[in-house]
This record gives structure tokens, sequence and C-alpha cells, in this order.
DNA sequence: CCTGTATTTAACTACATGGTTAATTAACCG
DNA sequence: CGGTTAATTAACCATGTAGTTAAATACAGG
């Protein structure tokens, strides 16, 4: 595995059960019983997703009597978030007419500078 | 490996030489040697995260003499943008206070909407 | 036609992942 | 204390990943 942050983090969200469960925990804590439940999966299983999402940052566990409650940390995924955004203009039409429209600007600037030095 | 279509794209994001090549066509086209020259790596393995990066829709080639350029394609990060503004409120403050005002809107709305029901 | 260049395929190694069942730890409760 | 419930650990299996080197394929050009 990569074990820089931004790849343990996509990583972690390559998996729908684990997409699932943080979309569970969206809607508040929950046990490791909880979070279970709507999966056709061992205990153990779904143990060791929470295991992965917890190193990666995107979960947090607490210690209450006999229960391991958790909750959501989203923090990574504001890199995430972050990163895509770096990739916009590839994907949104808008966003390029602007960038063509920055473009333009900028060639009429060194236009008229190169005017001016006449 | 989960095989939808989120979960390719996660899992193709998930190390750091792809997405340097995906940096890398965000700014054109580019051969296989162009995009293996800044890793210390055999061609054979950049061959093989290209072919991760295509299965996931990241990356599409096309054929001139014995070259394959590649170039950026990137819709499916769209859709993880997408994904990852749907948690923005749980990493965004400013969200958080916006998203509290929106509900006290709404409650407010609800206790007049009983008041005029009287 | 032969040679060099670009790229992929094949075969192999080492290790990570996602799942299983069985055993273990930890805490509550009668 | 003994039983029940929650959760993790251990051992195991099958498959996928990331890399290697060596061989095969495809094309250009003298």
């Amino acid at each position: 595995m990569a074990s820089d942050s931004l790849s343990a983090t996509f990583a972690a969200l390559a998996d729908p059960t684990r997409r699932a469960i943080l979309a569970r925990l969206a809607e508040g804590p929950a046990t490791v019983k909880d979070l279970s439940a709507p999966f056709a999966m061992s205990g153990p299983a779904v143990s060791k997703h929470l295991r992965v999402l917890e190193r990666a940052g995107l979960i947090a566990r607490g210690r209450e009597a006999q229960w391991r409650p958790c909750r959501l940390e989203a923090t990574p995924l504001k890199a995430v978030a972050e990163w895509a955004e770096g990739y916009r203009r590839f994907w949104d039409d808008s966003y390029e007419r602007l960038d063509e429209y920055l473009r333009h600007l900028k060639q009429r600037e060194k236009d008229e500078q190169r005017g001016e030095g006449r």
C-alpha cells in the first residue's frame, strides 16, 4: 500500500461497504453491531473495514462499556474534494469557457503591452 | 476488486504514481515513454498503471504509428468531487452554521404554520 | 529486409485485501 | 461466579496489486 495520507484515504474509499459505513455514520455515531446490520457479512469482516477507515483517519472510536461507538471524521474528505476540484476545468464546460475567456484577456493584455512598446 | 464505477475510480486514485500521471496529462496528451520519464520504474510497470487508469475511464488512448498517446478523461473525477461534497458539512464550519441557520428557518416556518392552523 | 524504437504480454515474486470460522478478550447482569 | 453480548484477534484461503525481467508485437525508415 502507498502510505501517504491521500493514497490511504482513496484506498479506504475504494470499497462500497466502507462508503456505506461512512454514509451511515453521517447520520450519527453507531456501534459495530449497528454498522454490521445492513451487510450480509461476518462481524470480523466489518471490524476489518472499520480498522481501514480508522487508519485513514475517516472514523474515530470511543469506548462505552462493551461497545466501541464509531463516529465520522471527515477532514480527510476535504483533501479529497480539494484534490478533485483541481481537475474541475476538465469536466466543467462553463469553467472551460471562463478559462478560455481569461486566456483571451491575458493575450490581449500582452498585445497591448507590445503596442505600448513601440 | 469491487467493480462499481466509483470504487474503480477511487482504487485507481489510491496510488501516487497514477495521480502523478493524471497531473502530467492535465498539461496535455503524452506517450507512454513521456509518462515513464519521471519515475524510477520499468516500462511495463507504467503500462500496468495506465491500464488501471484506462479501465477506470480516467484516460483514453489513441494510436499513432508506434506510439499510444494518452489523454485525460476527467468525467469520473466529477463523480468523486460530488461524492465528497456530500460530506462538506462535516468539515466546513461555515457550512455547519448555514445548515443550522436553515434548520432554524425551517423550524420557524413550521411553527408559523401551526400558528396559522388555529 | 533488417534494425531500432515504442509498447504490451507473459511469467514470476512479494505482499495486501476481503472474506471466512474459531478462539479470545472485555464488560454487563442476574 | 457464570452466562450473554460486543468486539477483536488469529489462522487461513483466494484473489488482486505492484513491481521485476525477458520475450513478443507493431511500426518507421535507411
